[in-house]
DNA sequence: GCGACAG
DNA sequence: ATCTTGTCGC
């Protein structure tokens, strides 16, 4: 499910952007919300190349608790390429969710969703590989576009694809400039919009990703130390 | 042809 | 993604 080369990988797309698996619906109490990420070598920057070394970490919060998180060490296969992230990035968020002790309920990725070229970013295709619901969040629509909502906590604004919403933008913070929110697998826009805010306390990022951010900073600083 | 372009 | 400097707030 991880294909290697551009062309399997625009097959896989084509086929996910057709998948309608049935809505998750969060169930009673606290959801586990997760976050994964990945990050690279300090002082390297640019779209990087296959072979680059990684680092990846997941972490899951149940009422901005962490409750699980698991951070593994990698290379990338491919340089980053737009509506091509999954070549990159793909295999190592596959990895670090997967060595989590369990799953959360739903995850927060890196990525958009259907705004794509083929509408099926790696927000979805992570979903439909590891089979978890999964949300979209980047700093930047890659295709669509949209007017800011109001600098107000927990405004939002639609995020269009030609004439199709696709996303949104939201305000998780004010003074700060608004997420952009993308329902990813099993997800639509609202509650790709209520996991968001259900995930957010006090920062604009939420906070899984935040706490997968710092885990795989943790650990590329240690194995910088270590080798070069 | 040129610029834009999730991370 | 990563880098840099300055600035604001707890």
């Amino acid at each position: 499910m991880w294909p290697a080369s551009p062309a399997a990988l625009i097959a896989i797309q084509h086929e996910l952007s057709t998948a309608s698996p049935p809505p998750w619906r969060r169930g009673s109490g606290q959801p586990e919300i997760g976050g994964c990420i990945v990050c690279f070598p300090r002082g390297q920057a640019g779209p990087g190349s296959g072979g680059d070394r990684a680092w990846a970490a997941a972490a899951v919060l149940r009422g901005g608790r962490l409750i699980a998180e698991a951070t593994v060490a990698g290379e990338a296969r491919a340089p980053y390429i737009p509506g091509l992230l999954a070549l990159r990035e793909g295999p190592m968020l596959d990895a670090a969710v997967s060595a989590l002790a369990s799953p959360p309920d739903v995850l927060l990725v890196d990525a958009t969703g259907r705004d794509h070229p083929r509408r099926a970013g790696l927000a979805v295709q992570l979903g439909a590989v590891l089979g978890l619901a999964t949300v979209g969040v980047t700093h930047r629509p890659l295709l669509a576009a949209g007017a800011w909502p109001e600098d107000r906590d927990g405004a939002s604004a639609p995020l269009l694809l030609g004439s199709e919403p696709v996303g949104a933008w939201l305000r998780t913070h004010r003074a700060t400039r608004p997420l952009a929110v993308h329902p990813g697998w099993r997800t639509n826009i609202d509650t790709a919009v209520e996991i968001v805010l259900a995930a957010v306390s006090g920062h604009r990022t939420p906070e899984p990703l935040r706490r997968a951010r710092t885990h795989a900073r943790t650990a590329r600083a240690r194995d910088e130390a270590a080798h070069g």
